[in-house]
DNA sequence: CTGCTCAATACCTCCAGGGTATGATCCAGC
DNA sequence: GCTGGATCATACCCTGGAGGTATTGAGCAG
């Protein structure tokens, strides 16, 4: 059997006339009579009955209608959905994200990509940034985020933005008397520092700016992520540089403060890595998004 | 596209590898990578990544996969049932019937039909000899159960069997005494009769009856089944011949007498009609189970 | 009996599905 | 680094079957 008997069957039983059917179907008479002859001895069952005027459903023609029509709308249905999937209108997003990335940019990202394809379910995996790249060559994860990502082999890297960075102070630390506070000034005082997990990492990082700056920063405790950090910030255990959107996190008795007398290039990035060789429609979709999130995202 | 094309799509999807699919499928590798181009290209879409070591499905590719399985099993389930439809194993059977056939071989009739077709749904109708005439004519009902039924042009019969006749009686009338009533006896005794409609029936058999014991039958009611006549019997409007199986109904001031001295023939036949051009195969399991009933009946 | 309307049959053509042979890639092992 | 094996893709041929035209056969109405 072939769709094409389903289609020419339900042509013919609708017209209740093989002509008419024929006509219909953009072919002669004949061959529809020898096609209809064809499936009825393939199943093995008289589907309609020869009038004079026509052609009359037997009850297993009427079932066997009822089963055509709904297996060729099925058909129809599943290329429907299969060339949306292909377009990446349609299917599942697995995306790896990190602690603190949930505060500003992901969710306005994700929110941007949820209009344009609403039916691609995205889940958000927590993961460090190693277990970001061991996730996206499993394919457990299409696309990551993290900061400083440096590019791999296979793994290619896009900035999405830059974010300036604050500094979270206990609400009755002396520095918090101060509306700017000199970047020099951090040296007293001890640091909370984050992520721990695969370097190098922010730590280095601010462990750098604080060396260009002349200082060596007390180190008071290594967390995971941003809103650990200002947590420990708002228990007492000391300061902590943490990009703008932490301000998200309003913890009683922790206060953002601007910084001024920075070292060159104080900024954090917020990049997305996925597969060199990821061909998949969803990641070209997204990545689309991405860029066109960049881009309206630079003219503020 | 072509239930070829889902049948192959199938078959290397689940075998990653168009060489060993194409060896399941007995053909040989070419052409079945051509079909697989063929099914992406229609579609417009992706459905595998090639590696080297063989295809893998795509996002969109799984989802197909998914479909096609579906739409695979929905044509084999198709074709199963149509099939069985086709063997009158499986549909609706509309029977018409008259009011006191219900007392005795129908209810046994169908009920070895079920039992060999359980998967026919039978609806009763029940209805007079003519509409059940007009009814097979407009194909409402497939077969008729009457009484006395005369072959018609278009319209085939099959005696079912034949019943005895009894008299009922009012429980405190003279004749009840008697535990056998003479035919004879009965012209002294207002007499109910059915059924109304469509002549000849038994009314006219009854009449005959009479005439041919020498005398004229004193006419109390017409009613439309034995099962009025036989509550009219309670209700003290006359006597009644009814078929064996009224015995069924047992009113509350009737009883039942044999009758000796009878005339020639007194019996009533049940015998069942159908279209001489119907070849639905319901009808030919359905006879095929009356004939199994008369054998089985004639045995006793 | 004739003309009309159906479906069925006979016979032809040509394309598409299937076959064989070969190419293009990639990877493993010497 | 070359070779052999595995895999998919391409080139080309052949045949069955889908579709076409012409015709027959069978009811039915006038």
């Amino acid at each position: 059997m072939d769709l094409r008997h389903l289609r020419y069957f339900v042509a013919v039983a609708e017209e209740e006339n093989i002509g008419r059917a024929a006509a219909r179907l953009h072919i002669s008479q004949p061959p529809l009579t020898r096609q209809i002859q064809q499936l009825e001895e393939e199943l093995g069952v008289t589907l309609f009955i020869r009038t004079p005027r026509g052609m009359e459903l037997t009850q297993a023609g009427e079932l066997f209608l009822e089963e055509a029509r709904n297996i060729r709308a099925l058909v129809e249905q599943a290329t429907e959905r299969t060339q949306r999937a292909g377009q990446g209108k349609l299917g599942r997003l697995d995306v790896g994200i990190f602690g603190s990335a949930i505060l500003d940019a992901i969710p306005k990202l994700l929110l941007a990509f949820r209009n344009r394809y609403p039916d691609v379910k995205v889940v958000l995996h927590t993961m460090t940034k190693a277990e970001q790249i061991e996730a996206l060559r499993q394919r457990r994860i299409t696309v990551g985020f993290n900061r400083m990502l440096a590019p791999l082999d296979d793994i290619g890297v896009c900035q999405v933005g830059t974010e300036g960075l604050l500094v979270a102070i206990q609400a009755d630390h002396p520095l918090a008397r101060q509306p700017v506070v000199r970047f020099a000034e951090l040296q007293h005082h001890p640091m909370i520092l984050f992520p721990t997990g695969a370097r190098p990492s922010f730590i280095d990082r601010v462990i750098g700016w604080c060396t260009e700056s002349g200082f060596q920063p007390q180190i008071s405790q290594e967390v995971g992520d941003a809103v650990t950090g200002v947590a420990l910030v708002a228990s007492g255990f000391g300061i902590c540089l943490v990009p703008d959107s932490a301000t998200t996190l309003q913890f009683p008795g922790v206060v953002y403060r601007a910084l001024s007398d920075t070292p060159p290039n104080f900024l954090v990035d917020l990049s997305c890595i996925y597969r060199k060789d990821d061909q998949s429609p969803l990641l070209a979709a997204f990545m689309e998004t991405v860029d066109a999130f960049r881009t309206g995202d630079r003219k503020h």
